[in-house]
Parts: structure tokens; C-alpha cells; sequence
DNA sequence: CGTTCGATTTGGATCGTTCCAAACCGAGAA
DNA sequence: TTCTCGGTTTGGAACGATCCAAATCGAACG
């Protein structure tokens, strides 16, 4: 008796439940949770005894067997391909922000854009059993596999890429993409409105859904303007900084040379500035480019970067209102937002220069 | 009858459990549990048997169940005052990436430098019970209030800044500093070896414990060298490239004016260089400067910037570490552990140039 | 044939919460 | 006095897994 006396006192402490607090102030178990959940059901004077009591005793909640019980779920699985690319991780600043307010929880994945990590992630993610999943795709991912992995039940929003394979139609998966063909197309247009009339589409590759869209608007504007377009003026690179300044020799192999290009993104247009230095033509007077994403560094680089602002961190938040959005109506017809992404004007897309 | 058997068809999919899975292939529940989790105890043949039945039926593990009953968890929070700052996006990749290999769910959570919303996200968090927490204080984050939200059981890694206040000592909270100091002072050293002697130290403000512990190896170095320090040679800043070129007339206000700065990070350096190139300086020959983080720019800065390395990836993975082997053994003495910096020379700490 | 033993399997209690139907209670109505 | 009726409170069964002690089983042994 005395022993189980001096076990009862606070010595090492366990986990604090509902049955302690109860316990604690004589009231049951199902009152204290009434009390936590602030139902009006309560006497306003068992609920003061109730708090004291919780705020004595330093209970937490217990959120996971709370969900348990109630079958929901309080957190979002958020499963980036580069979560190191400052894009990204705008994104995520994001998205979390707007689920935090939400009151739920970022679960965080990143699969260093391999297709067997992805696969691992999103396995293991699932069995923490978040309402939704917010997924930005590896390249090369398809849809058979991340349904495989994630199952019909829990919604996914799709961001900044495509899946290759297809949906079955069951699967009401909606997307958030940005305009990334009008974005080139309107960089194009301000090129050629700057006077330019050769113009190349230069550095990512053709595997890239998002390079896709972009070449394509960049065509677009090309023949709307009755431009040519040569086939040397199509440049691949990895879509990287150094890669792109190690290809821009390509670029002058064709007769006549370009002079100016409409970049994949803002790594290569930066990479594709150091090149066009190396050979001692002067990007934005010598040359002009553009990019796209507007990282921070377009505004300092030399010369500034004229690129696409797409305002990473607003996507982020709109991805996660849009997967709430979801949560609330899971039977609803699956959507596509198509964001818009905005030119910003700066240095390095000037007129062309007397040769 | 007949309404119930068409029920049990394959309607609309219930979520699928043990029982389920026991009930397809006439085993117990406790048995499925045990092929689940590889026990050697269960017989080949049934194994085989039940895991034909898991597939088949596309069971999905429910670790929070799991977890409940077995009072563990399998997740752990990752609390950071900037997301956005690529510094601690690449650190929480290889935080990521380290727990995940482990086996552990990353539970993430962006405090954007106000205490505040630390306090919130914190309690948030420690509802759904991580194993253990990585935190990166917002500014002037104290350990009484963090305490007071995660309690006194969930074991803390502290990085890259120190909490105001003191802990109780029962609390043993490892640490993850980076070597501010003596990076700050070889930074120094390497100016002083290129022939500089009238050294300031740009940017950052003394509220931040990185940024007095990287003065303080300025001054070290300084005196070690018997050069003397002007007190104008110390401009504050916000941590900010674009308040570094603002107050970059300060470092010429005073006479002599200096020759070389030590910069508080290469955010402030990125724009203390903007702010000489628009006085018509030249930075890295007119006037020589050193930053600290190595981000990605720093290479490709023209000129490309000194600085000092410190592998925000490495030490996410190593905090990783830090917090798993905490875990191991909840009762070891607290550790601080000091990443080592590495000074990486590039063209933007020349010579003192000939006035 | 009854016993024993190692290899498997299992029922029931349990983790901390929520749900639900039923119980309780004091006051006013019949 | 009994009955009814809001306003409160409550015991016990869930949620989906794991633990544990006990049951089952087939083969080998004496």
C-alpha cells in the first residue's frame, strides 16, 4: 500500500492521459475530452475544474489515437523532387504555412528526383495515413506506379510536372501547373518586340513536360511572327548552371548565329550569361536572354535577368488550399489550375546589337 | 441475407485492416501481425499464404496504430526559422534523407523567424508525438517558452543557434553549432596573408549568436595580428542583400576607410558588392571581401566570392545522426558538436590594390 | 498409448482517444 | 407526490494495431 503510494507520487513521469486528468479532478474520461473539444455540453464550472487540472497536470494531446478513433487524418504528405532547388523550397515554406493555419501537419518527402526513392517515399509516407498528398514528380515518374503506391483512397494534387502513363478515371487526382507555354511565348514576344528576329530556344531537355510546354510557346510566338526557326537553334543541356555554360559554343556553330535566346529557366540562363562571358560577348548588349522561375539571384546577376516570375511561394500556398479544398469534397471532379506567371523586365533582353 | 453478402462484395473500399486480412485467408489477426513485422515464429506456408492475401486485398500498414499500442513513434519533427533560405532547405534534405533511411517520417514546420509562430508550431507538432525534435530557433527564441511547449520528454537537437534563457538541467538537449569563430577568423587570417590591414566586419546585427561569435573571431584574428580595429570598421546590417548595399557608404564614411571586409554571410557580401560596384569600386580588386555559407551563387558571383563552406546538406544528415543516436540512449549526458568550416578561396579576396 | 517438446497459432486485453446510448439530476408541472 | 424535461455526465464499446500467456498440433519418445 505505501508502495504503490510513493509509485503514485510524480516520480518518472509517464504520458499524461485523459484517465490521469479525469482521475485527477473526479469527473470521467469522456467529460475531460468534451472539455478539450470545447463542446457547449459542459457546465461552465466542471470545465474550469477541467482546465486547471489539464494546465496542472502539462497534458498533451494525444492526436493520433484521437484520429484512430475518429478516422480522420491531420496531416499532408508533401513530396518534392528537389526540395535543395530554392523553387522548391519556397514551395514548401508555402505550403506549409497554409496547412499549418489549417491545423494540419507537413509530412515531408524528398526524392532527390529519382523514380526508386519517389516509390520508397510515397510507401512510406502512406502508412502515416495523411488526408491528402501534394506531389511534385520525379522525372520519369508515372502514374501506375505512384497509384500503386499511394492507393485510390487518398487524394493527390499534382504539382509543376505531369505523370507519364495514365489515370484511371476513378482516381480523381487534381493539378497545379504553371502557364509555362504563354510564359515562353510572351518572353518570345518581348524578344522579338525588342527586334530581335533570330531567336533560339536554348538548355533542358526534351524528356521534361515543362520544357515541352515552354519550346512549344516559344514556337508559337515564332510563327506568329512569321520568325524562322533553325533547327541548330535548339540547344539541350541538363538543366544546370554549369552544363548550360558549357554548351554555348552550340549556340554559334549556327550560320547565321542567334542573337538572342529564350532559356529553359533561370539556372541555364545564368549559365548560358557565364558561356557567353567566357567568350567575351557581353550578355544583355551583345546578346539578349531570358529565363524563367525569377530566383532570387535574376535581380542581382550582371546584367539583370529579364525572366518569368511564377511566385513559388504563393504556388505553395495555393497547392495546399486547393488539396483542402479536395478534402472537403472528395467525390468532386477533378481539376486542373493553371497558374499564371509574369514577365519581369530587367537588363539582360536588350535591343540587338549593331554587328 | 442476401442485402449483406452483396455488402461484403467489393463495394466502396473500406479502408482494408488486420482483421480483414485474417478473415481472407482463415488465420488470426495476431498472426497476420507477426508476418507483417518478419517474426521467425510464423510457419513458411502461412506466411506465403497471408502475404498472397495482403497483396491481393492492397493492405495498407497503419503505423499510427501501431505506434500507439507499442508507445513509440516513428516520426520526427523538423522545426526551422527560415525554409525559404537555401541554406536550411538544403539541411533539411539531408535531414530528410537520413530519417528516411531510418525508417522515420519527417514532421515538418516553418517558424519564419517569429517566436511566436514557433511557439504554435511547436505545440502543434508535439501533438503528434515525434520521437524527437530538430529545431532551428527563430531570433530571439528562449528555452523556458520552447520547454514549456514540447515538454520535457521529447529529446531536442538544437542547431545553429543558441536559445536565450537557461535550461533546466534535467533537460538534455544535444547541439549542432557550426565553428562561426574560427571560420570568422581565418577568414580574417586570409586577408591579412594577402596583404590587407585595414579590415572591417560588414553586416549582421548583435542580437544574433552567429553573428557575434563570427565577429569574435574577426577580433581575434585582428589582434593576433596586432592590427588595430576602427569601431566605424563595424557596419551593422539586416542579414539582407539588399540592406548590405544600401549601407555600404558606412564602410567609406570613416577615414582611413578600409581595404577589405569580413562579411557577417554571403547574402550580405552578394550585396556589399552590389553596393562598391554602383560606387564604380571594383570588388575582389579594388576592394577585397570574404562571405560565409558558400551558396550556390557564391561560385558563379562576378567576382566569384570567397567564403567559407559549411555543407548545410552534411550537417542536416549529421544533425540526423545526432538526434537518432539521442534517441539510442535517452539518458546520455547532452553533447554539443562544432561543424568545422572550410575557407573556400575564389577571386573576390584579391591583393590590396595600389591607391 | 500417454507424455513431452518444440514449433505455431491464437484470444483477449491494451494503447489514448471518441462515440453513443443511457443515466443522472434538480426544478417545475400535473 | 410523481412525472417530465432540459441540461450534464458517464460507462463501455469502438478505432487498428501489438503483447502475452495460454492453447494447439504433430512428431518423437519411453
Amino acid at each position: 500500500m505505501s508502495a504503490s503510494a510513493m509509485e503514485s507520487s510524480t516520480s518518472i513521469r509517464r504520458k499524461i492521459t485523459l484517465n490521469d486528468i479525469a482521475a485527477g479532478c473526479g469527473v470521467s474520461r469522456a467529460t475531460v475530452s468534451l472539455v478539450l473539444r470545447g463542446s457547449p455540453l459542459v457546465n461552465k464550472h466542471t470545465r474550469a475544474r477541467v482546465e486547471e487540472e489539464l494546465r496542472k497536470q502539462g497534458y498533451v494531446y494525444n492526436r493520433a489515437a484521437a484520429n484512430l478513433r475518429r478516422r480522420t487524418s491531420s496531416s499532408i504528405a508533401l513530396v518534392l523532387n528537389e526540395l535543395g532547388n530554392p523553387f522548391f523550397a519556397e514551395f514548401a515554406a508555402g505550403v506549409d504555412e497554409t496547412l499549418g493555419e489549417a491545423g494540419f501537419v507537413t509530412l515531408l518527402g524528398s526524392t532527390g528526383e529519382s523514380v526508386e526513392r519517389e516509390q520508397a517515399v510515397l510507401s512510406s509516407l502512406i502508412e502515416h495515413g495523411p488526408g491528402g498528398i501534394i506531389l511534385s514528380p520525379a522525372e520519369g515518374s508515372d502514374a501506375e506506379r505512384v497509384l500503386a503506391a499511394v492507393g485510390a483512397q487518398t487524394p493527390v494534387l499534382l504539382f509543376n510536372r505531369e505523370l507519364g502513363g495514365n489515370l484511371p478515371e476513378y482516381a480523381h487526382w487534381d493539378r497545379l501547373m504553371l502557364d509555362n507555354q504563354r510564359g515562353a511565348r510572351i518572353a518570345t514576344e518581348h524578344l522579338i518586340a525588342q527586334g530581335h528576329k533570330r531567336i533560339a530556344f536554348y538548355g533542358g531537355h526534351g524528356d521534361s513536360s515543362s520544357c515541352r510546354q515552354r519550346h512549344a510557346g516559344y514556337v508559337e510566338a515564332m510563327n506568329a511572327a512569321g520568325l524562322p526557326i533553325a533547327p541548330r537553334w535548339r540547344v539541350e543541356t541538363l538543366p544546370t548552371r554549369m552544363d548550360a555554360a558549357r554548351a554555348c559554343g552550340e549556340l554559334f556553330a549556327a550560320k547565321p548565329a542567334p542573337t538572342a535566346a529564350v532559356c529553359y529557366n533561370d539556372a541555364v540562363a545564368l549559365g548560358l550569361m557565364l558561356g557567353l562571358n567566357q567568350r567575351g560577348i557581353q550578355p544583355g548588349r551583345e546578346f539578349a536572354l531570358t529565363g524563367f522561375d525569377d530566383v532570387a539571384e535574376a535581380a542581382f546577376s550582371t546584367p539583370p535577368l529579364t525572366t518569368l516570375a511564377t511566385d513559388p511561394r504563393a504556388r505553395g500556398r495555393q497547392a495546399a488550399q486547393l488539396l483542402l479544398a479536395r478534402l472537403r469534397k472528395p467525390q468532386a471532379e477533378a481539376t486542373t489550375t493553371v497558374a499564371p506567371v509574369t514577365l519581369v523586365i530587367r537588363e539582360s533582353s536588350g535591343a540587338p546589337h549593331a554587328t
